[in-house]
DNA sequence: GTATAATTTGAGTCAACACTCAAGTTCTAG
DNA sequence: CTAGAACTTGAGTGTTGACTCAAATTATAC
């Protein structure tokens, strides 16, 4: 797993992954159409990977970064960026996204890596919305902060959960419309 | 499919499948598991269903009919009372919770049928909350009505999606919150 | 240029899946 | 009581899943 054929058929596996869990679901996505997809034979795959979970947990992992922008200027962004950046990342990397929201539902399930990993994520998610909000209103009380950070999230991970069934949704409307609603009467 | 045998037999299927499904999820779903947890063999399965996607699509209406209370007063319920309702589905019922969560992500993909009776069960659901909305503030726009509705109920399934992730999650807290902002600034 | 390690091949293993069926058992109407 | 229908049994079918491996090929370092 070090010369340049290896990394380009990694590379290519996992973009094969992404793709199929994001179009067809955790149970489409098995190693023959993983492997016809990257152009790749099974052997090859587990040349590379030890598992079709390994690959799977890789592109979890893409995804859960790629929804946080900018991590090195934690701290210092808007509530206003901290969506934007999110519509960003829903509407650009459709796929991610979908993978996203469906492994925080079926991989969760009976995948202690993955639920860890999305709990933690999201905790963190919270957090940093948090803080945005707090940076905005010191006034408000930390535990009002907190709720307020913590039914954001979750209803723009409602909000991406419908655009996963319905591509014509308008996220960005409906994320501006929480951000909004989120400070509404402070 | 007559005798009073077979239809207890029936009855402890769906049961069972619905419990699994709430618990293992799609995947977990297996005849096998289904059977074993019915106290019944395959083969009686099959007497009284055609097939397995049969039995978890009769889940699937259950999860569906239960999230819509009364469906008999449509029109006279206040917003206030759609989400009450909801909050009670979600923690009264929480296996159709997780069921109908379930299965509009995982189930919607490849099951037209599936995606058909969610998306149609989604646009009512809008429909409901909009006429609440309105009733309760005549003087809104219709558009506006209809995308406060849209946001409201999208941000209400990121809850009970986030709460199918953490038990603990206070879905009543965060719910209410919802609707308190839904209505904010009119 | 050659040795060595990385990579690819593709047939093959084994388990689990949804589903079937012929034979037995139980129910219930008349 | 009886006949026929409904129900149950459990071994069995064919398919597909993840994963393996010995042999062939290719890339890189020296």
């Amino acid at each position: 797993m070090r010369y340049k054929a290896g990394l380009e058929t990694r590379d290519r596996i996992l973009q094969a992954t992404r793709a199929l869990i994001a179009s067809e679901g955790l149970d489409g996505t098995t190693i023959k159409a993983i492997c016809d997809q990257a152009g790749v034979l099974p052997g090859s795959f587990y040349n590379l990977f030890d598992s079709k979970e390994q690959a799977i947990l890789s592109v979890v992992r893409q995804a859960i970064d790629a929804i946080d922008p900018d991590p090195e200027h934690k701290g210092i962004d808007t509530l206003s960026d901290l969506i934007d950046a999110y519509i960003r990342f829903v509407i650009e990397q459709e796929d991610l996204a979908r993978v996203y929201i469906r492994l925080a539902i079926s991989g969760s399930v009976n995948n202690p890596e993955i639920k860890g990993r999305t709990m933690r994520h999201h905790q963190g998610r919270v957090a940093r919305f948090a803080a945005a909000i707090s940076r905005q209103h010191p006034e408000m009380s930390d535990a009002e902060t907190e709720r307020r950070a913590e039914t954001l999230v979750t209803a723009l991970n409602g909000v991406t959960l419908h655009r996963v069934m319905d591509p014509d949704f308008d996220v960005a409307v409906h994320a501006r419309a929480l951000l909004t609603d989120a400070l509404a009467g402070v």
